[in-house]
DNA sequence: CCGCTATTTTGACACTGTCAAGATGTGTTG
DNA sequence: CAACACATCTTGACAGTGTCAAAATAGCGG
């Protein structure tokens, strides 16, 4: 019931109490600090205060552990766009502007768990969870949405709403893999590449 | 000196001849067949009839190994990119064009190639080789010059010739990522995305 | 208090990258 | 031609990984 840990995160009774969600905070601390491709279930246990395999009736499987993780940045990410999108006290260009420079700022701000969002882990192979497609088809599905209303009501150039928006959504995610894959090295100006591409597809910037 | 193979594969000689190059086709071969995270170096070795650690002595590592691909494709992406920019019987807007469909179609037709040569797995954390860099950093620095080259000469938009190059090369970068990573399921598609991008960047769609 | 079930552990297996030391060729020099 | 140096390949070993099976333990409902 109770976390049955105390403070320094030793272990007072046999049972752990929430270990489920003990590990996923572990989980994302380790990936901060070494990336995803070195964490390690049995790090993770380790640090947890665990055995090797107790991860095992929380996760069926790691695989199955990064993918709550990835659930988790979606409906983060989701929220931001929805509180953006919804803010009576913007117009549709600065909102526009904001979920690209939002987009990109979430991505460089959170680089390891966007990489388990969009990378190929996950999607390449069918990876992904039930529930992690649960989570993350409504938040492309509401990227789309987005920019085809805005295309519709004459902000943004194109006449296929659904292939510009696809357009659009690549530009930013291709910007933001640049950045958080080490390949744009200058990172300080990420930001001006994030307005350029606002002002390369509005309209009236032609 | 000769390859000291017979047709099957089979070892003729203790030395293997050219065991550098055979590698580099089987790893290749096992990378298209069932992606860069199964390729195993010892698998790699069985293939190429060859103790587990024979590998080590023509590459210091597998991200060296890795690298050597990834170099061999900046080589053929960037040539192909050359004679593109170089064919003097298109016009700058369909070498624009084809530019852009054509970066795409590199990476829906080699994805695991791809992968490699803009993949996290060798910039992220400075694995890249010095072979590779002297062979990556002109394929992008030509990328980018040609871009700032079609918008100085005003056929597509923007101000800043390197801030729009980067956004372009974003763009398509992203395109591709969405595509081959599974996240696009409809790849059909994709030519008819690119075609979209070409339209969105070009100064008289506006 | 008993027993059922959820939870955790220990032991084991196959697989990985990579190092050290020895074996086997190949080429060069005396 | 002989002997040595060197490149190349092999065998053995180690630490680390994900994951399964079986045993141990704890907590909860009767």
């Amino acid at each position: 019931m109770n976390s049955a840990t105390n403070l320094k995160g030793v272990r007072l009774s046999y049972h752990h109490g929430d270990l489920r969600q003990t590990l996923l905070i572990a989980a994302k601390t380790l990936i901060a600090e070494a990336g995803i491709e070195n964490l390690s279930l049995r790090k993770l246990a380790e640090r947890a205060g665990v055995s090797r395999t107790a991860p095992y009736h929380h996760f069926s499987d790691k695989n199955d552990l990064l993918c709550a993780i990835a659930a988790q940045g979606f409906l983060r990410r989701h929220q931001e766009a929805r509180d953006t999108f919804n803010n009576s006290r913007l117009t549709a260009e600065e909102k526009f502007a904001e979920f690209i420079c939002g987009y990109i700022r979430f991505a460089a701000n959170n680089p390891e768990e966007y990489e388990l969002m969009f990378g190929r882990n996950i999607w390449k192979q069918n990876n992904s969870t039930q529930e992690l497609r649960d989570v993350a088809y409504p938040c492309f599905q509401h990227q789309l949405e987005m920019v085809t209303s805005w295309q519709e009501m004459g902000l943004i150039s194109g006449d296929n709403p659904l292939r510009t928006s696809q357009v659009i959504w690549g530009a930013v995610h291709g910007i933001a893999k640049l950045r958080i894959d080490g390949i744009y090295t200058d990172s300080a100006q990420i930001e001006e590449v994030s307005l350029c591409a606002v002002k390369l597809f509005i309209k009236t910037a032609s």
